[in-house]
DNA sequence: GCATCATGCAA
DNA sequence: TATTGCATGATGC
């Protein structure tokens, strides 16, 4: 008790490196401390800012600003208030300084994210500029400078650097105590705050754990779309008699509706419409026409990607066995993680029933050697989420009865019944409810074949979705399926009113509230918006609760050291599981399966469902984990 | 070289 | 009134 309560001081820290790339060997040169002073309000009225290089001449000014370094971070007393402190905890580790996990870190990056999803920046110099009036003139300057000389901030002149680092470490300040203000009015809020602090620590652990890349299929994949594009260049200069390249629209354009003269379905959503030739567009041409051409484009078009994209990928590996993502751990406006340089959480899978030339990306990523990937994923956690918030009765107590129940199968019911239902367990209600079951029972595939397409009509209703935009999903025409829309709006009315019940929240207080207490602003043109936000958001607090508990799970128990996350896509983590353990898998997966669902905010039960590849990430198969 | 548009992948 | 993202190739200034 007499520790905790010892003198707590505040600094913020921020590195200087000769590039952005943590884990592609790029070095701090140098670094800054700032020490705030403070009024009796607890207000800063002065920053004492330390700047120390690590690149001077003199060899023993490097030794002893290093260890100065190592010093501070072995201090846990001292927080340290960083602007995006990712960055920093990667580049510190990465360059051997050791950073303990019980640093208290605050983030000025993560605040700003947390308080203002909508703000058009996060960056340093726009908060301060914007919320405090400071200059941005120095950014400009030593931005101007770098690019002088390459991008490269080592090079630039050391006092403009060192006026610039000042700045650096008296901003955090600033917006520190601007932002707390704002969260002290709000104890969840905050409490959400600390979780987002957790999450950049265990984001930069999956970062810098990487993923593997499998290289003979990468091979493969792209001696086949080469292969693949070369015969679509043949047989469009055969068909065409002339020379088109098919991945320019414009060009496709008129081959499709001067050309052959086909029908305009559909106009792009820009300021100048233009007859759209996207996927769906060349879909519904191709049923009609079963002209070539449409395969052509569309092989051109996913070939082109799939190789551009492995281009993407080898070119961020740098020639070594793995890749190193970036992942912001709060980018998106909903609360969501983002992930880039690549962007792994768009890798695309197996075929699915709207694309006819797949690209099995998923295949290029693998485990390290020794170990397995375990991914899991949360069942159906949007829809849960929807019936959670809405308080859906039927669907509710469905899920309490029976968590592993299929969410889905009475949608199919609505939209099997022979008309109209007036009242449930009247005929015709009763018609769906037979169809569906004899269906089941009789033909399985087609079943489950209903199934698939019927599983995102849930949200796309909850979310606002009109008649027309259910028929574009389902890929029928409005007259097929006017009575089960009907049918499940009805049945279901609390989900179909979803959209309105937030917009009226929206407008009054200009936010939704998550379920963790996340105020997530939205857009006041379109409120609508709010549904997908608090369902996303609140999904989104899930997944990252489940991290945070999982790492500690992990980290806390030396044998399991070795079982790494390495990526998570919004529903979904990734595990690197080393086979060693493979025996003990029954034991650890519940445990972490019970780490996952275990949320107090949420009423409705959660499920997770685990995978396993020993090849790589497109080949898995289920893994039967019994938790509960 | 930079911005915008159209497109396509994921959840 | 579904939404949130990132990255590409084509095109025009």
């Amino acid at each position: 008790m007499i520790n905790k309560i010892k003198k707590i001081k505040v600094s913020s820290f921020d590195v200087e490196t000769d590039g952005l790339y943590p884990y592609h060997g790029n070095k701090i040169f140098s670094y800054c401390i700032g020490w705030p002073v403070l009024d009796n309000l607890g207000n800063p009225i002065d920053c004492r800012v330390e700047v120390r290089r690590l690149d001077n001449i003199d060899s023993e000014i490097n030794k002893e600003n290093w260890k100065y370094l190592q010093d501070y971070f072995k201090n846990i007393s001292i927080v340290k208030i960083a602007h995006n402190f990712k960055f920093e905890l990667a580049m510190l580790k990465m360059n051997g300084v050791h950073v303990p996990d019980e640093t208290v870190w605050h983030d000025t990056m993560i605040m700003s994210q947390v308080l203002r999803n909508l703000a058009p920046s996060h960056a340093l110099d726009y908060l301060c500029w914007e919320l405090c009036g400071y200059s941005r003139e120095l950014d400009k300057k030593v931005k101007l400078a770098a690019k002088a000389s390459g991008d490269k901030y080592n090079l630039v002149n050391v006092n403009l650097m060192t006026e610039y680092q000042t700045a650096d470490g008296e901003r955090p300040i600033l917006l520190y105590y601007t932002f707390i203000k704002e969260f002290m009015k709000d104890s969840r809020r905050y409490a959400d705050y600390l979780n987002e602090i957790e999450v950049v620590k265990v984001t930069q652990w999956e970062e810098s754990n990487g993923i593997y890349l499998s290289y003979p299929n990468i091979d493969k994949l792209v001696l086949w779309m080469e292969s693949e594009l070369d015969k679509v260049q043949r047989e469009s200069y055969d068909l065409l008699k002339e020379y088109v390249n098919l991945n320019s629209d414009e060009q496709v354009r008129r081959i499709l509706f001067r050309k052959y003269k086909m029908p305009v379905l559909k106009f792009t959503d820009s300021d100048t419409p233009k007859p759209s030739t996207d996927k769906d567009t060349l879909f519904t041409l191709r049923e009609k026409y079963d002209h070539p051409i449409l395969d052509l484009i569309l092989k051109q078009r996913s070939y082109t990607k799939g190789l551009a994209t492995i281009k993407g990928y080898l070119r961020h590996a740098k020639g070594k066995d793995h890749i190193n993502p970036n992942i912001n751990s709060n980018a998106a406006r909903t609360s969501r993680k983002t992930s880039n340089r690549p962007n792994m959480q768009n890798v695309s899978a197996d075929a699915g029933p709207k694309n006819p030339f797949p690209v099995p990306l998923r295949k290029c990523f693998r485990a390290q050697k020794g170990s397995v990937l375990l991914p899991v994923d949360y069942d159906g956690i949007e829809m849960r989420l929807i019936v959670n918030n809405t308080g859906e009765p039927e669907l509710l107590n469905l899920m309490k009865s029976d968590p592993a129940a299929d969410i889905h199968y009475k949608t199919v019911e609505c939209f099997l019944m022979d008309g109209v239902f007036a009242r449930i367990g009247d005929p015709i209600y009763k018609s769906g409810i037979q169809q569906a079951r004899e269906l089941k029972e009789t033909d399985l595939k087609k079943f489950k074949t209903h199934r698939k397409a019927y599983k995102g009509i849930g949200f796309c209703i909850a979310y606002g979705g009109g008649l027309d935009k259910v028929a574009v999903t389902l890929q029928k025409t409005v007259d097929e399926i006017k009575q089960g829309d009907s049918n499940y709006r009805y049945r279901f009315s609390r989900i179909a009113g979803f959209t309105q019940d937030v917009i009226e929240r929206v407008r009054r207080d200009g936010f939704i509230t998550t379920s963790f207490g996340r105020k997530l602003y939205v857009q006041k043109d379109k409120p609508y918006i709010g549904a997908n936000y608090e369902i996303q958001g609140t999904a989104a607090g899930i997944l990252k609760r489940a991290q945070v508990k999982v790492y500690d799970y992990l980290k806390t128990n030396k044998y399991l050291s070795d079982i790494k996350m390495i990526l998570d896509v919004h529903d979904e983590i990734i595990f690197q599981y080393p086979r060693s353990l493979l025996p003990y898998k029954d034991e650890i997966l519940p445990e972490i399966s019970l780490l996952m669902i275990d949320m107090p905010e949420i009423e409705i039960p959660l499920r997770v469902s685990w995978s396993i590849s020993t090849t790589n990430w497109n080949d898995k198969k289920d893994l039967k984990v019994i938790y509960a």
